[in-house]
DNA sequence: CGTGCCGTTGAGCGTTGTCAACCAGTGTGG
DNA sequence: CCACACTGGTTGACAACGCTCAACGGCACG
């Protein structure tokens, strides 16, 4: 689990490059798939300093055997980890570049203010326009007109590790999220 | 559980379009979700004629009370539907178009496969056009022209409903298929 | 003071989308 | 039995979004 900083799922590619899948910010579950899925079928690497909590294999196991209601927990986040997935699959399919970069934004300031991790309107948010390019199946070039455009209409700005959301409710409108797929009220019913 | 005919997971988006998100196939589990989150942030609709078995919530609670085991099962085929769900992601963010498509093919002829649906290199495929495009990302038209393409380089030919692979081999080379993310040898460790 | 990474900008090209027309197959009602 | 409508597939012309290549600027680091 992650404790502190910024992890990357990802992908390599044919060509060399890679394909970024998924963020994991603190709070996060990065590997419960290891304890079932044997043969990883992706990679994990940190993109800032990290720290982690380690959870054993034997104990994953453990808690099936034993804690129904901590197993139960372990299924909602990965069940919560697909709907996102679901999302992005959705962003990157459907949307044209400017609302695709927006909607990341709003997802990823969301889920850092349901862990305090944001500053006011303003967050801890690592990633190089490389990186950016990689999650959103964009060109590197086209991220840095796209990032230019978004600050130009005011919505949001990118400066030293740290992204500025201008003015969320804007934001949301404008690149269309909606944030139910986060469930972000834990267990709730 | 999907025991005969394909379905679809879907999101509606703003403008009146739709997302697709996964196809189930018999075998699949589709909605293991609603036992734990109880929002749903997606549709599932039949495509053809289906058959379906039913769990109810409540059994499926007691599975993870009583039946660790089973819960372990649950839990795995919830793992893999999200490794499925990260290919796609590469998929749509980063092949283009005919290789998109072609890797659509494979995976679906070796998902049919696996449950013993295939008949030699051919398989039922309900999909229109429109509905590959709001898989892929891709417009209807383009769809049709890439198809086209395919058929003329000998990969894959599509009517009346079954899609025919005249060469796994070749299809899965040259569209970068790696088909360990399907983890097909189930509960293997 | 160089070296390297990251961000920025311009020019030109290519893949893919849009619009529009048309065809084939199928089911329906007169 | 034959219009008729409807759905799904096919094709062409043109526009646009995003990519590639290339050059350059700022900044941190050794």
């Amino acid at each position: 689990m992650i404790v502190d900083g910024w992890a990357v799922r990802y992908k390599s590619l044919r060509d060399g490059g890679r394909a970024i899948i998924a963020f994991l910010i603190p709070g996060d579950l990065c590997d419960a798939h290891v304890a079932l899925l044997d043969r990883m079928d992706h990679s994990i690497a940190a993109l800032s300093d990290c720290s982690v909590a380690y959870i054993s294999r034997d104990t994953m196991r453990q808690i099936f055997a034993e804690n129904s209601r901590l197993a139960q927990a372990l299924f909602w986040a990965t069940l919560v980890d697909e709907a996102v997935l679901r999302e992005w699959l959705v962003n990157i399919g459907q949307r044209e570049a400017e609302l695709r970069v927006a909607h990341f934004f709003c997802e990823m300031f969301l889920r850092s203010r349901a862990v305090g991790l944001t500053e006011d309107d303003n967050f801890f948010m690592p990633l190089t326009q490389v990186e950016l390019a990689d999650t959103l199946g964009l060109s590197a070039v086209h991220i840095n007109r796209t990032l230019k455009d978004l600050r130009k209409r005011g919505f949001l700005t990118v400066k030293a590790r740290r992204a500025t959301i201008h003015d969320v409710e804007d934001l949301i409108i404008f690149s269309g999220f909606t944030p139910n797929y986060l469930h972000l009220n834990p267990g709730a019913q």
